[in-house]
DNA sequence: AAAATTTGTCTATTATTTTAAATGATAAGT
DNA sequence: ACTTATCATTTAAAATAATAGACAAATTTT
């Protein structure tokens, strides 16, 4: 089980060295180091801790490890692209419903200042998720009240009441991916 | 971090005795006893072994043993998002996949000029999609080459083969979401 | 009911991990 | 060039986990 190197890309994504992330984590360098280089098979214990310090649970972390790295693709210009939004000042930007069974809904989303997606959805089942990439977006889930900023993400079950509205004063976007499509 | 109850659970669910176990993934009895009483933290590697003989994954085994801990979230902020690529001038920027209930992977990809995602990767199930956000990048699918450009989206099947590379001169984004095996 | 088998726990020994400190490597400042 | 600091790896000693086998309790077989 070589956990090794995936350990070592989530510390240096928080931008750690091996001595801050010891200091965190209450475990040593020369262990931290024995570990991203796969020189031991760590206890769970010591893992945890190393985890908690860098705000991953151990399903998290395996999922990573577990996950094989998979991907596939074919183009859709921009130029093919519609806009499936009925609400002003609202762009939902996306692949038209082929013949294809498509599992995701990949949508760009621009919103108008002040605009929103009108009254709180919700949808059939499934789930949604997406990232915003400018502006400030203010989404309500099931009652709760978010704030998303550039770089944030998103992912909530599409069961639940939601609606976005932007809150600031320029445009913004998200990117968003649905499943199953429902539109 | 408890985890002896669980893997008994998971044990007695397959109708196992210790010893039984003990044959199948290689590990020791009394090395089990000691790890359902919580008397050890074993090692990684020791754990993988058993959950193997038990047919079941570390993440879904830690999906089960943190189900009890687990709050739902809605939003991730991009503080807490992480790097998941192994790859040095790639950037997957992300939330894990947690086996859990999430259907998308959604990832925001930030390639350096030249940087590719390497050899030829293939996937199980599932599809990928996603949209070309700055840069210019080349997208390999099953022998056949695509161009992606800002606003293009892409989507395919992920049982080919792919490869994504930055032909510009400056950093291409890409917000990717794949659906898991699972699906 | 007695014997034999299977069960999980416990203990001494072995093997491995973790620690603490030393090492070398790199970069920035004087 | 010489500190000074920070970085990751390596090493010997201490701490911990894994093994093999003994043990008693529970179950099955005769």
């Amino acid at each position: 089980m070589l956990i090794g190197a995936k350990l070592k890309v989530v510390r240096k994504s928080k931008g750690l060295s091996l001595r801050a992330l010891a200091e965190l984590s209450d475990v040593t360098v020369g262990t931290l180091s024995q570990m991203e280089n796969d020189n031991t098979s760590p206890s769970v214990g010591t893992l945890k801790r190393v985890l908690k310090a860098l705000g991953m649970s151990m399903g998290e972390f395996f999922d990573i490890v577990e996950s094989n790295e998979s991907r596939e693709r074919v183009t859709y210009p921009k130029e093919n692209q519609v806009n499936v939004s009925p609400i002003e000042g609202l762009t939902l930007l996306g692949i038209p419903r082929s013949a294809r069974e498509q599992k995701i809904q990949l949508l760009a989303e621009t919103y108008k200042p002040g605009t929103s997606t009108g009254r709180e959805y919700y949808s059939h089942e499934g789930e949604e998720c997406g990232i915003c990439l400018e502006g400030e977006v203010e989404l309500h889930v099931d009652g709760h009240t978010y704030t998303l900023k550039p770089g944030d993400i998103y992912y909530f079950d599409s069961q639940k009441q939601h609606r976005f509205t932007n809150i600031g004063n320029k445009e913004a976007k998200i990117i968003s991916a649905c499943t199953p499509s429902s539109f």
